[in-house]
DNA sequence: CGTCCACAGGAATGACGGGCGG
DNA sequence: CCGCCCGTCATTCCTGTGGACG
């Protein structure tokens, strides 16, 4: 299968070709660098909240806020590693633990999560959350240490969890005799306040600290330092700088954008074996970009997110409303024999769709007409095409033509 | 100005695949 | 093996609602 000499082209290529990265490693946005532009502040502002751990006293609890890519977790972690070397030095038993709420998913996991990192072994499911807390202050007090926990972007687990789990968390050094915690949440939403019990808020805000988005001269000069490690010599245009800076200044002065934006242009600068990273470059990535994200969560939907989607797609017109999608869906199901599901679960399946950017739905009133939702590809046609076309389950869904009309219930 | 459409979306509940400790 | 609890997905039942129509 394959040309072979077609490979040996591109292998060559890669050999011969023209290298313009040095490190590629150091443009990717979970890499730690030697030192943070523009968060000096912070840096030191949290430093000094976390400095009396070196003493063995417990540091009191901070809450960090600020939109993505504005250096809360680097900073963090930044911070954190430092101490935790002082510590060693110091013979202070301190031990940190970073967690990220949104990928760890539920409160049981944050803390069989802790727990795992204290060297308790918890099974991933199976017990109450209760029973996991309890061998987690069990295992944490006889480790006899400060312990830091850090809860990055703690707002997601918050809003669809609730703060219970917080409340105790911030209870637990009531209970300990022989370490200490002490919590460091991490949030992207401002507005968290509004989700947290009183009580809650003001134990994890004992210390506050604020991330501004990055301006585009500041996310030049990040772009610039990496740039040093990560490419050759004289291989990034100024022009090019600049317009990374700026589109992701334009995007709330996101450096994790800015950091993508510069590696994918020059991912597609070497496969054209240019010699230089040009505008034109950047552009291109912008595109690349957003087209695999939209590629990636299209082949991850499940079979019943496909089928909405599919049938957002079949109606083929600016806006449907959830009844006609609904219609179209009950169609498409029984065409692949696959068993339907409800209305009300429909609409949750658009909202998913929506938030993730592949379809626009928004509710509307229609008066007279009752109040629905109007849902609009979000995504192009030919794309979804392209995606579904060749699949075995779905290829045949694209061509295929519904016949319901929508006339509303009864 | 009230009615009433066509849903939105919250709450409670259930089915299911999994793992626990005893 | 049992009884129990977990998270996830889905259903059922429900109350709420913006605004064109009469």
């Amino acid at each position: 299968m394959g040309n072979p000499s077609v490979l040996d082209d591109v292998f060559d290529n890669f050999i011969n070709g023209v290298r313009l990265f040095k490190d590629r490693e150091v443009l990717r946005h979970d890499y730690l660098p030697e030192k943070l532009p523009h968060r000096e502040e912070q840096i030191r502002l949290l430093g000094q909240t976390v400095a009396p751990v070196l003493k063995d006293a417990r540091c009191s609890n901070i809450f960090i806020y600020g939109q993505t890519g504005t250096g809360k977790t680097a900073v963090t972690k930044y911070v954190l590693s430092h101490l935790e070397s002082k510590a060693k030095e110091y013979g202070a038993s301190v031990k940190f633990c970073y967690i990220n709420c949104r990928m760890t998913g539920s409160e049981y996991r944050v803390f069989a999560n802790l727990s795992q990192n204290l060297g308790v072994a918890i099974p991933f499911t199976g017990l109450s959350v209760g029973e996991v807390f309890d061998r987690f202050r069990a295992g944490l007090d006889s480790s006899r240490i400060i312990f830091i926990i850090v809860l990055d972007e703690i707002d997601a687990l918050i809003k669809d969890r609730g703060d219970a789990f917080m409340y105790e968390l911030t209870r637990i050094n009531e209970t300990l005799h022989k370490s200490k915690v002490s919590i460091i949440g991490i949030s992207n939403d401002l507005r968290l306040k509004e989700f947290l019990d009183p009580r809650v808020f003001s134990s994890l805000s004992e210390e506050e600290l604020v991330f501004r988005p990055y301006d585009a001269g500041e996310l030049r000069n990040i772009l610039l330092e990496r740039s040093k490690l990560s490419f050759q010599e004289g291989v990034l245009s100024d022009s090019a700088l600049s317009i990374c800076s700026a589109l992701a200044a334009a995007e709330h002065g996101d450096a994790r954008r800015a950091l993508d934006l510069l590696r994918v242009a020059g991912e597609v600068a070497e496969r054209q074996g240019a010699k230089v990273i040009t505008e034109e470059h950047v552009r291109q990535a912008e595109k690349n970009i957003e087209h695999n994200r939209v590629v990636e969560a299209l082949k991850n939907l499940t079979l019943h997110s496909t089928l909405v989607l599919l049938s957002v797609y079949h109606l083929n017109k600016s806006s449907a409303t959830t009844g006609e999608i609904y219609d179209v869906y009950n169609e498409l199901c029984g065409e692949l024999g696959a068993g339907l599901l409800t209305q009300r679960r429909l609409g949750t399946l658009v909202n998913e769709l929506d938030s993730m950017g592949l379809v626009n739905a928004k509710v509307v009133s229609m008066g007279r007409y009752g109040r629905t939702k109007k849902i609009r590809l979000e995504i192009s046609r030919s794309l979804i095409k392209d995606v579904f076309g060749g699949d075995s389950r779905f290829g045949r869904l694209i061509d295929y033509s519904p016949q319901v009309s929508h006339k509303g219930s009864k």
